[in-house]
DNA sequence: GCCGTTTTCGGCCCGACTGTTTTCAGTCG
């Protein structure tokens, strides 16, 4: 997969030239290049043969001549001369907070700075300060930017955020003065990571201020109380309407800010604080072109506030459709709000069962029943219950004979239980060359089968593809497990030939899971469009190792969500005779 | 470098906060 490694050039080019002072609309194209290059669900070089790269927006003739010269070559030349221009290392000073372009450059020129270690000595000399435009406290934030980067691991997992925005959330719901309270940013797009925690707060309408803009005094004393708060670890800005702080954790510090808007702003800072920022800059755009101007405070006609209140007025006035804001990326929401063609993306209401739980038969903590009882209280009809075959040894995986016994007992729960289904099955290791870890006559046996690596995901893109192809020509497996087996932060997804596997999960009439772990989230996003557009039907799949795992479907939802995938092509919205139609579907008669 | 129901040339999104400044540049989102 090239993709990534083109999307860095692109994204190093564009911090050169930052660094070099080049026209900034320039840098811009080429930032918007790594974006899209690197939110590519197949290969790129793949793309340029069959003439699609061409057609993308944001991609034009320069960089398509770039590309295909990194095809063809393995490297592009104006890369290249750009980074002999300045040492290499200077780059690593981009990821100081408070360092930005400007800054390196004046380091490089003024200081012969040429990165990380001759930054450092010069703070310790004490002569960044004496630069001009510099001073003591400039120098003091560098010094806590160097260390921040040397602790932060980078952006942090979507649950571990949402933890943390909670605790924040429930803080300033008690605050006085406070109206509404509303998490934004990429938590609320709900990506897989999170950079920082982003939190709108809707200040109550101050009353007796007729002479100051509303809100404002209420502004300052709730960004006091957010600042000052007890989860605070370091005060990064405060000012009127904004602050911006670090929170203890136990993982990695958290950078949460909040910003406090009037009531008739809401809409506006909702929309524009939720993002993405690629989303944003596209409706100014068209806001622009309207003769209007959009920013965080409404839609205004020259100085007239036109609207703002509510992010569907916002929509609606600038032609489009409400974007659901799983979709707010630019990738293509804009065009199809515009056409009213954008999906009714599937809700947790519309999910009936879990297709993927283990129990303490394997490596899950509780019994068939009470998974059964967890999944009945949220409402299901049916639980898949797939515990480890044997091969998964670490994870206690059961022989064929255990087995046997679990699908006894699950009939025998079946038969006394009210309103849900148990559906025996298991996730059966998928070995080397793509062989099964049980024979046929077992897996006919089961009502579900989802069919995972656990092994060598390490090995070549041919290697892991033809295993995953090959699972999916057994007829019984319904569903393959987490596809591409990577653990967010922690391990590299396979190099498998997506296209390929989706094509295959069409043909074959095989679902592919989206394993609704945090850490999982596999399918990712990018790649459930791919099987939603092919017509392959997604199956979600908690993965669940005790009850309260079952709760991790909302992720799996969000997941699916971003992946434009609408109720009808997510299995476990289907009623339990339509999925057993399904699952036989595939099954010799 | 990209793009076109105003355009193949001339545009290209918007504001808060900080620090170092006496009016603004740089950074960030």
């Amino acid at each position: 997969m090239e993709n990534a490694a083109i999307s860095t050039i692109f994204s190093q080019m564009a911090d050169v030239m930052e660094i070099l002072g080049e026209d900034r609309f320039r840098i811009n194209s080429y930032r918007t290049v790594a974006r899209v290059i690197g939110e590519m669900p197949a290969d790129v070089a793949v793309l340029l043969k069959s003439g699609e790269l061409a057609e993308t927006p944001g991609i034009g003739k320069s960089t398509l001549a770039k590309i295909e010269e990194f095809v063809r070559t393995g490297a592009i030349q104006a890369h290249q001369e750009l980074l002999a221009r300045i040492p290499s290392s200077l780059l690593e000073l981009l990821n100081i907070p408070s360092v930005g372009p400007k800054t390196v450059k004046t380091f490089y020129h003024e200081l012969h700075i040429r990165g990380l270690s001759d930054l450092q000595k010069a703070l310790d000399e004490g002569v960044v300060e004496t630069l001009p435009g510099f001073g003591p406290k400039k120098a003091a934030a560098i010094r806590k930017g160097i260390e921040f980067v040397a602790k932060a691991t980078g952006r942090i997992r979507l649950d571990q955020a949402m933890v943390a925005a909670h605790a924040v959330v429930a803080y300033l719901q008690q605050l006085p003065g406070v109206d509404k309270v509303q998490p934004a940013g990429s938590l609320r797009r709900r990506a897989e990571t999170v950079g920082d925690v982003d939190i709108l707060v809707c200040a109550a309408p101050a009353k007796a201020l007729k002479e100051t803009p509303p809100g404002v005094a209420a502004n300052d004393r709730i960004i006091e109380s957010f600042t000052s708060a007890p989860f605070v670890e370091r005060v990064l800005a405060a000012g009127g309407t904004k602050g911006s702080v670090l929170i203890r954790t136990n993982a990695p510090p958290v950078q949460v800010d909040v910003r406090v808007v009037p009531s008739e702003s809401f809409g506006a800072a909702a929309q524009y604080f939720t993002g993405s920022k690629a989303h944003n800059v596209r409706l100014r755009e068209i806001a622009v072109k309207a003769g209007l101007k959009l920013n965080e405070y409404g839609l205004f006609k020259d100085e007239k506030r036109i609207t703002g209140a509510t992010e569907e007025e916002i929509y609606a006035r600038l032609g489009l459709d409400y974007v659901n804001p799983l979709l707010r990326e630019d990738r293509g929401e804009i065009e199809a709000a515009r056409k009213h063609a954008l999906p009714r993306l599937v809700a947790l209401d519309d999910i009936r069962g879990d297709f993927h739980s283990h129990t303490n038969a394997t490596d899950g903590s509780a019994t068939i029943e009470g998974m059964a009882q967890a999944a009945q209280s949220l409402g299901y009809e049916f639980l898949c219950i797939t515990d480890h075959s044997q091969s998964t040894v670490i994870a206690n995986g059961q022989s064929p004979e255990r087995l046997a016994r679990q699908i006894e007992q699950i009939h025998r729960i079946n038969a006394k239980l009210k309103g849900i289904t148990i559906l025996a099955g298991a996730e059966v290791d998928i070995l080397a060359e793509g062989r099964l870890d049980f024979e046929d006559e077992i897996l006919a046996d089961l009502d579900w089968v989802v069919a995972s690596i656990h092994s060598a995901l390490g090995g070549p893109r041919e290697r892991v593809t033809t295993r995953t192809l090959k699972a999916m020509d057994n007829p019984y497996v319904s569903c393959i497990g987490h596809p591409t087996g990577r653990v967010i932060g922690h391990r590299e997804a396979m190099d498998l030939d997506m296209p390929a596997v989706i094509e295959h999960a069409a043909q074959t009439g095989t679902a592919l899971e989206v394993n609704c772990d945090p850490s999982r989230l596999d399918l990712k996003d990018i790649h459930c469009r791919m099987a939603v557009e092919a017509g392959v039907k997604l199956a979600l799949g908690t993965d669940a190792h005790s009850p309260a795992g079952l709760f991790h479907m909302s992720f799996g939802i969000a997941t699916a969500g971003r992946g434009w995938a609408a109720k009808n092509s997510v299995l476990n919205t289907l009623s339990l005779t339509k999925i057993r139609a399904w699952i036989r579907s595939k099954r010799p008669r």
